[in-house]
DNA sequence: ATCATTCCCGGTATCGATTGCGTAAAAAAT
DNA sequence: ATTTTTTACGCAATCGATACCGGGAATGAT
């Protein structure tokens, strides 16, 4: 047995009616008798009559759907930010379509032709760490396509973007690392392309140079993946914990580095924070509950989301072209815990 | 300027042609001629065209999409499963439309309505923990749209569902507390409605009695909102600790159970394992790095997600209706570690 | 040269809902 | 009683793609 949902058709015809009778009586238009209206609703209500949304998506050239593509939807910060997406697609209508790169530019070209293909009406996007040929977004950008980006952006397309204040973000950990008496501090980021890395680095660097700390390169490492992988987190820290300058403290850019840096120090048994002080971006929940308690930067994801798909509807309805692009800037939060005070 | 992909009509036209030939020549018909054929797809390559998939959807009444309804989806369980779900729907050319429940039943029919209403072709869902009625599930399944159950299932429903032995997990966590030397062991589940509270309660009680404690049941606790918020599993906890024989080890039956318990240990300061054992379902990802380590009862969320698209996808590409029903089990995985070792 | 067959292709209905236009019947105006 | 207006509804096109049916032209057969 297949799903079959009844139509406009099957009203008219348990009617005696035509269906653009019924139709304009389900919309009460004032060229349909109340008789006739009330005759229609009521079996319109029996019978559970749902308008096809196929059928208007096609009429009206909308699907009234969105498309979000993240790089893992299995990461705390990404499903925040959904979460916050969802919430205000559901009120607003829409369905939420969600497609993954799992940080390869390859899947990411190939969901962003899905996406385009499956008619949704507009793409929210935070870009994969292999990224740094932005020309698949722009080309279905220049289409037509709305978008917003978030957290990892592409820096030169003109399109609405919400991201946190990276550079404060990670210049305040820097420095509250510093104040806690850290002298030599490391930096791991993710993939060098991405504007949040460059935008962590450079707040990392402001709050080293503010305290006439000299910037050493060899205590910035990066992750091609983001973290996503172990061993690539591994690699950073063996390289950073082998330089010349042994750091005391890391300053840690992304969900999966900070949680992967720690693991690290578990398993070569390296102290935190008597021996290496740690502070990260992350959005994990139970930062407090880690040993020890893990301080973090943390993004405000849910309102990221949000913001992010209110900006979406607007622009998908609005009636002209948009021409002035919003990057809204959320604050980073900053919870200080055990691992950054020495 | 609004996203307008290329049609047949617009293939036809440029190549003077009718759509009816347009989309042999795609379809490769025997019909079209070597020529026109070679003439079309190059124009189509060239213009990128893909065929309108609403269109497609209006005529053969599918939407290649699926749903997925959740409690909540930034929930490292729930999230880790629809990482399998779309793993395997983007490889079959389908695509994911979430919903949450947020833990509401009200939530719950809405969003089955609204998936419905939205044309997929089947939905995946594990119900909230307020669900107890599962007539909207039932009566939408009853008109044909197919569905798979996970997790949380509805019992009396015939319908495929992936689960894991849930009795067999709480069983071998039970045992391992008895094992490890705890006496009194206090068992935290979700809602009382929910299969896996009554599967897993099974599993604990069944251990106690296999090793000749007695049941009491005052120290069995339920939290009717799965633990989403931390007040109600607060007071199961208070109600636990001052039990006039309180216990020395708790199991607790989902993720946000367990975490939440270990923060109100780490509030009220009660020293874990030492004063207090505690094994838990969860699917986070780190629980390694929390103090102390947590013991663990680990669901492949992954694999079950991929089981159940599959299982979902075959129902929906099976030409006649499914009336031979499974119920996949697969194992769940105990990680012993400090907070379940005395 | 005439008829039949094959090859290629176009016309049109269909899916469900909307909407501009046309129109019969009833009501109102003259 | 005739004309005008209003009411209340149906017809048909539309959106993009597919598929059944039908038909013109070229080829082959007789």
């Amino acid at each position: 047995m297949k799903f079959e949902a009844v139509t406009i058709k099957d009203i008219a015809k348990a009617l005696g009616l035509s269906t653009s009778t019924v139709s304009r009586a389900l919309r009460d238009s004032y060229e349909i008798s109340p008789e006739t209206k009330e005759k229609v609703l009521q079996y319109a209500r029996e019978t559970n009559y749902r308008p096809n949304p196929i059928a208007l998506s096609l009429k009206e050239k909308r699907s009234s759907s969105i498309g979000v593509l993240v790089s893992e939807i299995a990461n705390s910060f990404f499903s925040q930010v959904i979460n916050g997406i969802e919430s205000v697609a559901q009120e607003r209508g829409y369905n939420v379509v969600i497609a993954q790169s799992k940080e390869s530019y390859e899947r990411e070209v190939s969901a962003l032709n899905y996406l385009a293909s499956r008619s949704v009406d507009g793409i929210i996007l935070s870009v994969s760490a292999e990224t740094y040929d932005f020309s698949a977004i722009s080309n279905l950008y220049n289409k037509g396509m709305a978008m917003v980006g978030f957290d990892r952006i592409a820096e030169t397309l003109q399109m609405h973007k919400v991201i946190v204040n990276n550079k404060r973000g990670a210049y305040d950990a820097t420095s509250q690392l510093i104040k806690n008496g850290f002298k030599n501090i490391a930096c791991i980021a993710s993939s060098s392309y991405l504007s949040i890395s460059k935008e962590r680095i450079q707040g990392y660097i402001d709050a080293l140079q503010e305290n006439n700390i000299k910037v050493n390169d060899e205590l910035i490492a990066y992750c091609a993946h983001g973290g996503m992988l172990y061993d690539e987190v591994e690699v950073a820290m063996k390289k950073l914990m082998s330089s010349t300058k042994k750091p005391d403290a890391i300053i840690a850019c992304s969900d999966k580095i900070t949680t992967n840096a720690m693991r690290y120090c578990k398993k070569e048994k390296i102290a935190i924070p008597e021996k290496l002080g740690l502070i990260g971006f992350s959005n994990l929940d139970l930062t407090e509950l880690l040993s020890p308690s893990l301080s973090v930067v943390r993004q405000p994801a849910g309102d990221m989301g949000k913001k992010a798909a209110e900006l979406l509807l607007s622009m998908i309805e609005s009636k002209r072209a948009v021409t002035e692009f919003q990057t809204v800037v959320l604050p980073a939060e900053i919870h200080e815990r055990e691992s950054s005070i020495k």
